[in-house]
DNA sequence: CCGGATCCGGGTTGATACTG
DNA sequence: CAGTATCAACCCGGATCCGG
């Protein structure tokens, strides 16, 4: 990327993060740890094969990440200088929420993407109670997300003995998890909910305070 | 811009801010506050005339700045929900403090960038004094810096009874704030400073806690 | 001079085909 | 699987032009 020729760390951050493409990278990264490429470029839905090669190789010379030779193929790692992005995407995950409201027909949603939206959005309603897990499944990827003590935590893959399994349509899975619509709504949505439903009560939303103000 | 036609709120805020100087121009907006045309392309050297026309009528249908044509020539404002990126520049700013050691030779640096740097990196060493004004001034350009009551704020324009002044090359005037060099090499650099020096000592600089770690 | 609009060349991106 | 190669379409940068 041709540099901006300021001395502005908001300039100087974009020269190296402001391409196409390159944030989303680093997200990927940040939510599945050390990846492949081939793995990226499912987690990318969309971006030109030769645009992914390009921006590791960016990246790589950036140091914000680190090509990891040591298991034959070759896997991706962030780097210490790549995983201090994290407040920058959560900062641009929590501006852009109010415009997942506004999606097109054939806009896409990955399971694993539910996994920094889970952090930030999502509280334990009930912190002395013993943890609950759950799991999000579509198509062939897991999510796990887990309350206890107080705490909200998610990550990618399948959930160690989960109280409920959310399957289907991951949009419809979220909507519930966040309480938009109840579980009655979620099943005519496609969403299959096997395991105790109750275990979803222990979620609560963060986020804006009141739903109506005047 | 193209969207990713992705359901994540990364890749929607990149959907509406991810253009090539998008953030740049919320940036003067913040910093300045209300700006006419000709003031944002001053503050955004390089930007060529037809995107700075282009991004502001983009950033106008995203909600982001309202055109205001109170005073005969237009004058563009932010909205609340602009307003509300100043997390997200913030972060990038953070990010980006270790890449402004790395400058290359023709790269520009104008007073009113100090505003945001010297809210997030300056502290008040000394809360219990009274309030201490300075004001860094290079070409017409003028910052007031302040610290009063261990806050450190800052705007554009001229310092009111300015404690001191600091006239030249803002890098060298940044630098000295920071700490990174002393009233000597700073002079020797070819800024000139009026009043009372010592005020400088007012500001400490909060950031890597440690210079040297091993 | 202010506030843009228009035009054009070149670089970047997107889609697809191909290869070790 | 992990990219490279190719090419069209689009976006950006630089210059020029134009109406108040």
């Amino acid at each position: 990327m041709r540099s901006y020729g300021q001395i502005c760390g908001v300039a100087k951050s974009l020269d190296v993060i402001g391409d196409r493409w390159t944030l989303l990278i680093v997200r990927e990264l940040l939510v599945r740890g050390a990846s492949r490429y081939t793995e990226l470029r499912t987690g990318l839905p969309g971006i030109p094969t030769n645009l992914l090669a390009d921006r590791l190789r960016d990246l790589e010379e950036a140091g914000l990440l680190r090509r990891d030779l040591a298991s034959l193929s070759a896997v991706y790692v962030l780097t210490p200088r790549g995983e201090a992005l994290e407040p920058v995407i959560d900062a641009l995950g929590r501006w852009g929420a109010p415009l997942l409201a506004s999606t097109a027909p054939d806009d896409v949603l990955l399971p694993h993407w539910l996994v920094l939206p889970a952090r930030l959005y999502l509280t334990d309603n009930d912190p002395s109670k013993r943890a609950v897990r759950i799991e999000v499944r579509d198509g062939h990827e897991q999510v796990a997300i887990k309350a206890a003590d107080g705490k909200v935590s998610a990550r990618l893959g399948p959930a160690r003995k989960p109280d409920a399994i959310l399957i289907g349509p991951t949009l419809v899975a979220w909507r519930l998890l966040l309480g938009k619509i109840d579980v009655a709504q979620a099943r005519e949505s496609g969403l299959e909910i096997e395991g105790k439903a109750a275990a979803l009560k222990r979620f609560g939303t963060v986020g804006p305070p009141k739903q109506s103000k005047h």
